[in-house]
DNA sequence: GATATAATTAGATATATATCTAAACTATAT
DNA sequence: ATATAGTTTAGATATATATCTAATTATATC
């Protein structure tokens, strides 16, 4: 069943000694002794750490000669968050449920929310829709480039005058990455992608 | 720590009766024996599933009678994810490291500026110890509880007579959300970081 | 007050798991 | 073949926690 491992996605990182190790990972790839050294743990303490994220995907390792070397695997990394996510509010699913099946939807959403001059009329209150929307603004801003708070408010303004809670939306769904007041767009791969939903 | 929130982010969300529980919730707000029956769980165990996603934040109750009704949490349950991402790609990963640099100042704030009665004796003029002061106090209210205007002010009395100033500054730096003369704790990832003013 | 209803707390139990030491395994080097 | 280095497995222990029943608390109604 799909609870299932969305629950062990949230059990192999309910460990601080296991957000410690990823967070190396994060940095490049480590064998399993100096992971026991930086934690502080022994060997096989790592090893039942190791074993518990591979089971649920978060790490890949690669052996050479007598050692393994472990890495992150930021693609399930990101998924389970989103799968996480996506259970819960699934409320959202169902309704998409009841929507007439439309030949482009990605057409039909450009088109009757957003203005011939790119304003967006009103923010879609259905989930895949809203999604579809976020995107297509998303695709406007320069990968790379390290915004302003005051920067992505004029450049939502353009679309809609509700900066505040689009600029939420954007963090929400993983079109952006804030820190301290500044944004960075995400790579696309991070993005919730409304083909997925159901 | 940081990291130990979300560890209990995670632990909250690393049970399948909880996960079912916030998917029933996602379809709108039950009371604790709704939730027992549905999950087919004795009341006492609902109210410990509760309080564990009371203390992530996960949900809020209110009270009608002598039920208590449980409803979403949503933007903590976002933001838990997010942090998370966060926290594992690093760029926290300084953040994680540094700790006792600087930890001596904030010690030095708390020292020189609070009374050991916990009262604040005046508000820093100096920015970086005027925000470590406020998040010392934010850090004493409830994550997920909605204040009401007059409680904030008895709530910041105890500590300065200058609620006024203290409330807007609260705001000002993103420790609450304020709507309609209700206030909310925002999650520390959104806080004005003392730590990443030069 | 007395009573009814919903929720919480206390206490018990069983299962899970984080951690260690010691032993076994695996691949290379001598 | 033997030794060495890294890792994994086995077994033990201590702590955490999911669940229940029984008792207590909190609120509302009579």
């Amino acid at each position: 069943m799909q609870l299932d491992k969305i629950v062990n996605y949230h059990k192999a990182l309910a460990d601080p000694a296991r957000l410690r190790l990823l967070l190396l990972l994060s940095k490049g790839e480590l064998h399993g002794q100096a992971l026991a050294e930086k934690l502080n743990l022994s060997q096989p303490t790592v090893t039942h750490h190791a074993a518990k994220l591979r089971e649920a995907a978060l790490i890949k390792e690669r052996r050479e000669k007598n050692t393994v070397y472990f890495s992150l695997n930021p693609e399930f990394i990101y998924a389970g968050s989103e799968a996480s996510l996506k259970f819960i509010f699934a409320k959202g699913a169902e309704e998409l449920e009841q929507e007439s099946p439309e030949s482009s939807l990605k057409e039909s959403v450009l088109r009757n929310f957003f203005a011939k001059d790119g304003h967006l009329r009103q923010i879609p209150a259905q989930y895949k829709k809203k999604l579809i929307a976020l995107q297509h603004m998303a695709e406007q801003l320069e990968p790379g480039v390290i915004y302003s708070e005051k920067e992505i408010n004029v450049f939502i303004q353009q679309f809609h005058e509700d900066y505040a809670t689009i600029r939420r939306e954007f963090i929400m769904h993983h079109f952006m990455y804030r820190e301290n007041e500044r944004y960075e767009l995400n790579p696309p791969e991070m993005w919730t992608r409304w083909e997925n939903v159901k």
